[in-house]
DNA sequence: CAAAAACGAGAGCAGTGCTCTTGCATCGGC
DNA sequence: GCCGATGCAAGAGCACTGCTCTCGTTTTTG
């Protein structure tokens, strides 16, 4: 089998690691515009040629720091997920997790939700584990709508038809202005984590925690979700 | 004096002029991580040295690119701004011409908006420029809230001594709910930019017009706009 | 007119991603 | 156990990059 094979295989993994450690100790105190890999090289004691044996390219090993950086990111907002809670303070806690995680992280979120790296494009490897922290969020809206249905405006005429694409893409047994609301405010969601993390609310926003809260809180009522118990 | 004094003078604004036009230029084609002094100089027939007469250096020439990049969004949101319109309009429309100017210039967006170049910090210089397109939005709920308010939830303690000094800043002439809702809502709209842009509404999102029109146009009733006459 | 400042050109330094070749260690089939 | 195939580290090398310094030349200024 493939496990066991000698000290070669093993060998391969542990020096794979090693590489991707150094690299995301490097993105993390330095961005991934500095991300070298001579340096990465360097550092483990190796020459940089040597390097292009586990990563063919400077962006295969940045596409595998993303996926990283999207498994640790979702497994932080699952972590922070109390599946007790009512689903308002559930959304308000994977929110906040996603904040905090991107607080603690700041290179590796700009990496992944910053501006794409030029010449580069994210191959579809990514995507299951982009699609975590969307997933989360979805489940609390269903549960969430387990309940009585709030009142919500009806659907425009022209928002229909896309409305009902997106809910049977992502959340059949919901209404599709419920999916249309949750599709937004997971983008809004980043628009403001990303303007609090690259400077946009310097000297505009102080008390970035209370305003993080109370602006996500008001996402939630927006998806339908109420605070309060329940 | 250094201003209009002989040949050399106007020579040197036409200089900077040519490199910052070829510099975007680049920057549109390539990207900002690829925009080389080096290649700008060879482009323009000069050494890569004496570029550095004009652009003390390469983030120098950056922070110029960036102020253009913020003046150029800035004047495409005012030029699309009909002052005749209801509030609710000239929201939407101010909107729309933020993400059209996105889509046009993808890579000086995420110059501004994405990820900050790592080991660059903005000047000051940057923030009148940056600021344009939310003291558009600012006006437009100032005009709004010339007619009668509409009725807003009463703001939670934690949240109001914040909220009083960002109105206290930003328009001490609105309900400081109405300015926490009005900032959360800006940057909630480069949110909404951002991840189309970015690709994160990829396999997601298909009529993105259709979409973002209307979040949009929740983003405006939640800073108190409403549609309809008015 | 002479001193000073601005300028273009070139060489050079340290760094980058990536390729190619050269030996050596390991592995699988006989 | 041997032997050819394969995996691997090392080094040299290419074409770049940002940036600095020096050296004449030109323009501006006092």
């Amino acid at each position: 089998m493939s496990t066991a094979h000698g000290a070669r295989a093993r060998a391969r993994i542990e020096v794979t690691a090693a590489i991707k450690e150094e690299a995301r100790r490097q993105l993390a105190a330095e961005g991934a515009a500095r991300l070298s890999l001579r340096a990465v090289a360097r550092e483990l004691g190796m020459v940089s040629s040597a390097l292009y044996r586990y990563f063919p390219s400077r962006d295969d090993l940045l596409t595998a720091l993303i996926i990283d950086a999207y498994d640790s990111l979702g497994e932080s907002a699952e972590g922070a997920h109390d599946a007790a809670a009512s689903p308002f303070e559930r959304w308000i806690t994977v929110c906040e997790a996603v904040r905090g995680w991107a607080l603690d992280h700041p290179h590796e979120y700009a990496l992944i939700y910053g501006s794409p790296v030029p010449g580069y494009t994210a191959p579809d490897t990514t995507v299951p584990a982009a699609a975590r922290v969307g997933l989360l969020l979805i489940g609390i809206a269903r549960d969430a709508h387990q309940g009585p249905a709030p009142d919500r405006p009806a659907l425009a005429d022209d928002l229909r038809p896309e409305a009902e694409r997106m809910a049977a893409d992502l959340a059949p047994d919901l209404p599709p202005g419920a999916v249309t609301a949750l599709v937004a405010a997971w983008a809004q969601l980043y628009g403001l984590v990303g303007f609090e993390l690259f400077g946009q609310f310097n000297r505009v926003v102080e008390d970035r925690e209370t305003f993080f809260r109370h602006a996500v809180g008001r996402l939630a009522l927006g998806v339908g979700l109420v605070p309060g118990p329940g």
